[in-house]
DNA sequence: CCGGTCGTTGACAGCGCGGTAAAGGCGTCC
DNA sequence: GGACGCCTTTACCGCGCTGTCAACGACCGG
């Protein structure tokens, strides 16, 4: 790979983006070949080697990428509400909304998450979107509107309910945010309440 | 494979399903190969494809019989039970308490869950753990005691936050169950009240 | 129009994997 | 004791994969 692109080989860096990235959340990391990701693209092997050194640091490159767009989603919807509940739920609710809207990024990460070598980069993305809402649950403590738990603890609780009907009613079934939304909200907010 | 096994017979497909669980649950499917269960156990390859006609296969039975174990550790745990809710509380205590016990098996369902290749049989288990949970989320709704929301749509969410404490604290870090649980079941049940 | 860098090609090397098969031991029952 | 069926070994096949390389094109400044 190179360090200075010029317009032409950006353009073909971000193509290999994001050809991989959908055939990755088709067949999966392991199944789709380097072959594979530059037929799709009608170009030679070579292509690929010149702009990444594998197809790990593809990988790699993908989740840290994904994860970024979306925290600057949560943080755009969020902006400077400052009542903490209301910041969990706009949280939510643009969590859904993005990985609705990027439904490949989703399955990546879901199917990294399995192989040692990407358990690393997910896990700090994993701790950074953790800490945020560790925050405001601490941040309504603190204010006395929910009960006294493990910050963190409850964090991973509700990670876990977007995570799960993020999988299960927005990329398999094809629900309206919505309606999963709210349930997401209704409960982990009723869930955090003394 | 054969279907007529002496003792001895069966015990080495024991030895191979356990080994190999192992291996699975700490390196992964793909990185673990059919040479390495075997030289883990200190036998030839042959061994591994007179009981097993693949190594899918294999993973596929892991699958299955753990499924079948913990719901049968769930039920004798709910029992007789006539508090929905309580139901619920005590299904939950009984799946930390089980993937606790059997750390590899969560694993090893995790990674199944990113290949095409089983997920129909892990989309077949959980149908029916969800359909178990629903029907307790139903009763209650029945008797009035929770609001009347997608009684499916809340058993998944429980599902994920009981996935995601789970993996988070009792594979992972290697906390109390009690802790866990406790927090699991208050924020779940809270979660479900109107 | 020319040189140099950026981009591209596709054949090829090398490897590790899943799975096979032929041949050999070992226990068991007549 | 011998014959049969369960179990085991190990060398081997074929495949598909990642990553390489030497040569070739294409764009651009001068």
């Amino acid at each position: 790979m190179r360090d200075h692109l010029t317009a032409r080989g950006h353009e073909r860096r971000e193509q290999l983006l994001s050809v991989a990235a959908t055939l990755f959340a088709e067949r999966g990391y392991h199944p789709t070949s380097v072959a594979d990701i530059v037929t799709a693209l009608g170009v030679g092997k070579g292509v690929f080697y010149w702009y990444f050194s594998s197809k790990e640091e593809l990988l790699v490159e993908l989740l840290r990428s994904s994860h970024h767009e979306l925290r600057k989603r949560q943080q755009a919807a969020i902006g400077d509400e400052p009542d903490p509940l209301r910041r969990i739920e706009l949280g939510i609710r643009a969590s859904l909304a993005w990985f609705r809207a990027h439904r490949d990024y989703f399955s990546i990460i879901q199917l990294a998450a399995t192989d040692e070598r990407f358990a690393p980069v997910l896990r700090g993305n994993e701790d950074v979107a953790l800490a945020d809402t560790a925050r405001h649950v601490k941040d309504a403590v603190a204010d006395g509107v929910i009960a006294d738990l493990d910050p963190l603890m409850l964090a991973r609780a509700i990670h876990g309910v977007i995570g799960r009907l993020t999988r299960d009613y927005l990329i398999e079934r094809d629900e309206p945010i919505e309606l999963v939304a709210d349930l997401a909200v209704a409960f982990c907010l009723r869930g955090l309440n003394p």
